[in-house]
DNA sequence: CGGTATCCATCCAGATACTG
DNA sequence: CAGTATCTGGATGGATACCG
């Protein structure tokens, strides 16, 4: 379905051809899987938001799933890391053009979701109702 | 988990309000987030669909997660399950409103998806290369 | 401030075997 | 055909402590 010899330029630096191997759709997708990754991208589609930011507006994330998460996120170029050599440091991350495409789309799944999970509670408790009696 | 099969679609019944916490928009998105929800969805969204030709089209998905997955989604209330008491067994699984609302976002993230994969694939390979040096 | 490092519990998911 | 049961390794993620 797919191959491996790709030439895309909007990269710096040099790649070795060889050791890409294209992501299928479901490994792209499950970067953006993962039950924080949204959350922070969200935030960082407005701009440049630092890393203690994050972890007051993304509820519940660990300091240690943070740092997991935007490494990921940094490491497939949906975001930016910059980092101010101040003291004390400072360090910013924001939403590339890649990861701004998924706006759109993004913010359809919050919306559909916003708008169903109520029923979606409803058919939870009902179901497990049915199940367990 | 506990089960419940033999059971024909049903989805009426009375709900205690008092079980229904509202699903936060977090909790409804990590359920469409699972590797194989997506997958399983989109084929759903085509018509009804029996198991094993899911378990086909769904590639690299276990009997077990298949069934998991079908199961976590007809809780939602996102796949309705049709059980045809024949021999052999025939069971089809089909996409209700609730899931098809979804579709455009669904399709808007798998366009995503296919565009950017293949420079994913080369962010991935350059960051690990940088930091591996 | 913005992280790492480490330990540890839990969950996820594959392999395999069995069944109405 | 369409599942279920069980076992197990590995990934996931929280808690805590420490650091440049």
């Amino acid at each position: 379905m797919s191959q491996g010899n790709i030439a895309v330029t909007d990269q710096a630096g040099a790649v070795d051809p060889e050791k890409i191997e294209a992501c299928t759709v479901l490994e792209v997708i499950s970067r953006i899987s993962g039950k924080w990754a949204i959350g922070i991208l969200l935030q960082a589609m407005r701009g440049p938001v630092r890393f203690t930011a994050l972890e007051r507006s993304v509820e519940g994330i660990s300091r240690r799933m943070l740092t997991l998460t935007l490494r990921n996120l940094e490491r497939d170029g949906l975001l930016v890391r910059t980092v101010y050599p101040t003291i004390p440091p400072r360090v910013e991350y924001e939403a590339t053009p890649r990861a701004r495409e998924l706006y759109e789309t993004l913010s359809g799944l919050v919306g559909w979701a916003e708008r169903h999970r109520e029923a979606i509670a409803v058919s939870r408790v009902a179901y497990d109702g049915n199940t367990a009696c």
